[in-house]
RNA sequence: GGUUCCUUGGCCGAGUGGCUUAGGCACUGGUCUGCAAAACCAGGUACGGCGGUUCGAAUCCGCCAGGAACCUCCA
């Protein structure tokens, strides 16, 4: 069975079909974090929802290079420090070198990445890696007559790019409209235009990230970065550019301008972009201070949080949520999601507990193609979550004898249901008593329901319910079935 | 001020012209059970307001109200 994928391309603002530019092969570059703070629940969406694309694509047979970049300079203040950039005005406050915190954040956030079961990229390169790589963009920019040198920065031409290009084809923004709007930032003087940004920028004195180059003793300009390592480990041009909405203007079209005029063409083919993580209805962000990090909600240390959430509750939660929706941060959500996922998990444990009949009383075929043109639909999973539920249905029906199921139609399903949860949307099932080597456990809980289940035979209602109660005091859950009691840790 | 977008039931959240009872959580009733939980079955509440197009609109158009993102580093 071949499947389409269609996603949603904000160039076009409009579903397309996935076509590669290489059959077979995918170039999919995604701008990561920059590391001077903790990850937070902002973090995680972009994370999971191109993992999960970079799931779909790989299941689906495409050779996927992912490349999510780290920012470890660059980003300019707009505060008072002129020409400072935040890594280092970090470094100075916490007197540590600049790479040092790099380090610290940049395993943080692996760490915490690694607990939402976001996997790894292809590549990761860092900014500060690929000094020299930016620096021959600029100057191919400059040899073009697209960017022009004052007082030891180097400035990107924007006017002189619209006359030649489409300038704001990505956001749909217009020069004459940006121009009427723009404010009085730092280095105005420098420029010739105040659309003009900075491909390259001297350092202040006491500046401490700092390269040299033919211009002058500085860093690289805050949106270089990408078109450098997008060209270097995907080519001048590769399939999709993912990253948040927040940054489509200006990050995204400078990036478009830089590569053009460096290559002579667009660099991606699409542009997918997610919506931002909202606390009381605003954008949780670094920016309003008001972001929640994936540490607190982990532990449950934050002043708006009612309990801890799992890792793995947390992806659930961004899961079902489409991509380009905002989502909405509240307890009651997340201890939905909480509650939703446990079914959804314990449904999957079940499947293995399922016997098989001589015949299927329901549609495999229909739930699986449910499934996957959910999926396909430009990523929607709160959809192929919706159908996965279904699933759960099924089994619980299943279980107790009110469907049917053929061996081989019972192979087939499980591999779906695991397929769907586990692989693609990554959703594993944490904390579950399945780890295989607590066989002894299992004996002595075994031997307790049996206790109980004597109890029981006897009309000994209170040795039942002293054994069923202190059982969960410890952190048990027992249940009866229609097949004797079974026992879950909670 | 400019650009883009959003407003769905108690909460979260899909759906873009005609029965989607989307789904999850919560709630109500029932079945099962010694009781409870779980599971299963059933059920209710909805499309910001006004007007228009249409045989028919949550879905298209217009206006109004409210909100958001971006225009400055941000996922």
């Amino acid at each position: 069975m071949t499947k389409e994928i269609y996603i949603y391309n904000t160039l076009s603002r409009s579903k397309e079909k996935f076509e590669s530019l290489t059959p077979g092969k995918v170039g999919l570059y995604v701008c990561g974090p920059t590391v001077y703070g903790d990850p937070h629940l902002g973090h995680a969406r972009p994370a999971i929802t191109f993992d999960l694309l970079s799931r779909l694509l790989r299941h689906l047979d495409y050779k996927v290079r992912y490349v999510r970049n780290i920012t470890d300079v660059g980003h300019l203040e707009n505060d008072a420090d002129e020409g400072e950039d935040k890594i280092a005005k970090k470094a100075k406050l916490d007197e540590l070198e600049p790479m040092e915190v790099v380090q610290y954040y940049t395993d943080r956030y692996h760490d915490y990445m690694q607990m939402l079961n976001v996997k790894s990229p292809s590549i990761e390169p860092r900014a500060s890696g690929h000094i020299i790589e930016q620096q021959e963009v600029i100057k191919n920019i400059l040899e073009k007559g697209y960017a022009y040198e004052s007082n030891g920065s180097i400035y990107f031409d924007v006017k002189k790019y619209d006359q030649d290009f489409p300038y704001g084809i990505l956001s749909g923004r217009k020069i004459e409209d940006l121009i009427s709007n723009t404010r009085n930032l730092d280095g105005q003087s420098e420029k010739r235009d105040a659309l003009d940004f900075a491909l390259w920028k001297k350092a202040a004195p006491e500046h401490i990230m700092r390269w040299p180059s033919p211009w002058s003793d500085g860093f690289p300009g805050w949106h270089l970065e990408c078109s450098a390592m997008s060209k270097k480990y995907l080519g001048e041009q590769f399939d999709i550019h993912g990253g948040g909405m927040d940054l489509l203007f200006p990050h995204h079209e400078c990036e478009i301008a830089q590569s053009t005029v460096a290559n002579g063409h667009t660099p991606a083919k699409y542009w997918m972009h997610n919506n931002m993580i909202t606390i009381g209805g605003q954008k949780m962000g670094k920016s309003l201070g008001n972001f929640i990090t994936l540490e607190q909600f982990f532990t449950g240390n934050h002043e708006k949080l009612e309990k801890a959430y799992s890792p793995m509750t947390i992806r659930f939660f961004i899961l079902q949520a489409h991509y380009r929706s905002t989502l909405d941060f509240g307890n009651e959500a997340l201890q939905a999601a909480e509650k939703g996922l446990e079914r959804l998990n314990e449904a999957i444990l079940n499947l293995d507990k399922i016997s098989a009949s001589t015949e299927t009383t329901f549609s495999i075929e229909e739930f699986e193609n449910k499934c996957y043109s959910a999926i396909c639909d430009d990523l929607n999973s709160p959809i192929l979550i919706a159908n996965l539920f279904e699933g759960v249905k099924h089994i619980n029906n299943l279980l107790a004898s009110n469907l049917k199921i053929s061996a081989q139609d019972l192979d087939h399903f499980k591999n779906l249901m695991k397929l769907f949860v586990n692989d693609i949307l990554g959703l594993t099932q944490e904390g579950k008593a399945d780890s295989g080597a607590d066989s002894k456990l299992d004996d002595v809980m075994n031997l307790l329901l049996q206790l109980r289940s004597d109890a029981k035979a006897n009309k000994d209602w209170g040795t039942a319910d002293k054994i069923r109660n202190e059982l969960q005091n410890l952190g048990f859950v027992v249940k009866d079935g229609a097949e004797g009691a079974s026992w879950e840790l909670k």
